[in-house]
Parts: structure tokens; C-alpha cells; sequence
DNA sequence: CACGAGACCTGTTCGC
DNA sequence: TGCGAACAGGTCTCGT
């Protein structure tokens, strides 16, 4: 799924294109991408509603509206677009809103994954989660002393959404190596050095993406470009930027992992 | 508490 | 060429 970096672009491309607008109707085509509340009470409670904000917290795409707000993951496979509205829905369309000004917000899935709230409790969706990467609250130092808090391997940990969030398989390969710290390493074993070097990794990383507009891999293509800066992500056998050592994959908590056996000692 | 496996889904690529 | 297996940016739930 799109990951940090790939969300916080569809917010700020949505954004401007939303901000103002009034939902008119709602088409639900597939049940399930609708989390919350039932069907019926989504299309009568969202209609009328004017589009306040658009905005990104972790993962979730949130739309803040004249009464309550729009959270949306798109998970391993959507995608969000404004078009012009029309009456067709395309193939893997899962959600359309439509809009005042002739416009459509577009939520098309392939792997149906992904997820709709509607809710006037912002914490209902988003409570659990972890710190923001880029919050001016975030150290550091928290994020070492939340580091040890745990026994954990230090790659699922990161794919956490409640230790930190927005974090995906791509950006966490791509910090770790960075930062020099094997996937598999217990975080309570990690040196408050080393995770002065993750925090600032992990925030070079996701800052890196952003700037590219986020990765497009495989058939979702979203603009971004992204995939052609990856240091190990998808880059079994190739050379280690950093030593040339060949790039290992292995599987952790059953996401492909990659990364430089030489540059990250397990220790 | 930490971890692995299985679910949820569709599509593409890999290996024989 | 063909066909099944493996794999894909995520997260939840269950069992050990």
C-alpha cells in the first residue's frame, strides 16, 4: 500500500481540489470498503456535508467535513482521484463521491483492502495510533525509551502502527539500512546512538519520498517516482549502495525483506 | 508479551 | 505456450 510518503501526496493533490465542495451523493459499489457506520446512515448522514479540510494523519487519509469526518486507507491497492463526474464506474471503482461543481471523488481498489470511515470522533479511527514521524514532539529520546519499552525485532516494530506511525514495508528496508541496523535486531538492544541514527533515518527516508511524490510500483501507478531512488527495497542480489555487497532478502513477519548483510550486522 | 500463520482480495511475474 | 506457485506498498485475528 501506498505508505507515508505516497499518502501525504494524495493529500495535498485532494486537497485543493476538494476544500469547499459539497457532497451531493454518495455510491457505494463494493460493501465491505465501508467500515463505519452502515450503509444506509453513511449515504443520508454525508450528503449536504461541505468538505472543511483535507489531510493526512498516518496511513489514513482524513477529510474533515461541516459535521463529522472522512477517514480513508487505502491500504495495499487504492487509489483516490477527482474527475469530472460521470455515470460509468470504472473497473475496481469501490466508492464514489460525488461532488458540487460537476466533480468525483474517485476511491478505486483492485484488492478491495482498503477502508471507509465516517465518524464525528476523530479518535474512533485514529486513537491507537503512534507517534507522527515528523510531530516537533517526537525525539529521539522517545523514540529510544519507546524502543525499549519492548523485546521486539526491530522491523516488525516499525511496521507497528501504534509504536510509530506511517511506517511501511518499503520506507522501514529502506531506513534500517540507512541507520545500519539489521531487521531482525531486538529493540531494547539497540544503543540510544543507533536510534538517534534511526530517528533521523527514518525521517530522511520518508522526507526523500515525499519529495519524489512517493513510489509507483508494479501496476499502481501514481505519479511518484520514488522506486528509482530505493536503496535495497526490491534490490535482491544487486550491490549495496554504501559497500557493494550483494543485497540479501529474507522474510520477516511474512514481508520481504531486504537489506545489506555487511552494512547491517545482526550483533 | 511476542511471534507465526491464516484471512481478506485481485493481478502480475516467476519457475518448471 | 501453459499452468500453478509465489509475490505484492496493509492490517486484523487467532493460536502457541
Amino acid at each position: 500500500m501506498p505508505e507515508l510518503p505516497e499518502v501525504e501526496t494524495i493529500a495535498r493533490t485532494l486537497k485543493p481540489q476538494l476544500e469547499g465542495r459539497t457532497i451531493l451523493s454518495v455510491h457505494l459499489l463494493w460493501k465491505r470498503t465501508l467500515a463505519t457506520p452502515s450503509p444506509r446512515a453513511f449515504a443520508s448522514r454525508i450528503a449536504g456535508q461541505k468538505v472543511l479540510d483535507v489531510g493526512r494523519r498516518a496511513k489514513f487519509l482524513h477529510v474533515r467535513l461541516s459535521k463529522d469526518n472522512l477517514f480513508i486507507h487505502l491500504r495495499m491497492s487504492g487509489d483516490l482521484r477527482v474527475e469530472k463526474t460521470r455515470h460509468k464506474p470504472a473497473k475496481h471503482d469501490r466508492l464514489i463521491v460525488d461532488l458540487s461543481g460537476n466533480k468525483t471523488l474517485v476511491f478505486n481498489d483492485t484488492r478491495k483492502f482498503g477502508r471507509v470511515w465516517l465518524t464525528d470522533d476523530p479518535q474512533d479511527v485514529i486513537g491507537g495510533l503512534g507517534p507522527e514521524p515528523f510531530d516537533p514532539e517526537f525525539t529521539p529520546r522517545i523514540l529510544y525509551s519507546r524502543l525499549q519499552a519492548h523485546r521486539r525485532q526491530i522491523k516488525p516494530l516499525l511496521l507497528d502502527q501504534s509504536f510509530l506511525a506511517g511506517m511501511g514495508n518499503i520506507y522501514t528496508d529502506e531506513a534500517l539500512h540507512l541507520a545500519g541496523i539489521h531487521p531482525l535486531v531486538e529493540s531494547d538492544k539497540i544503543s540510544l546512538k543507533k536510534a538517534e541514527k534511526l530517528f533521523y533515518a527514518i525521517r530522511t527516508v520518508l522526507e526523500a519520498g515525499i519529495t519524489h511524490n512517493g513510489a509507483s510500483i508494479d501496476w499502481v501507478y501514481r505519479g511518484g517516482d520514488f522506486q528509482n531512488y530505493f536503496r535495497v527495497y526490491g534490490r535482491t542480489g544487486e550491490p549495496c549502495p554504501v559497500c557493494r555487497t550483494a543485497i540479501k532478502r529474507i522474510n520477516v513477519g511474512q514481508r520481504g525483506t531486504h537489506f545489506c548483510p555487511k552494512c547491517q550486522r545482526r550483533i
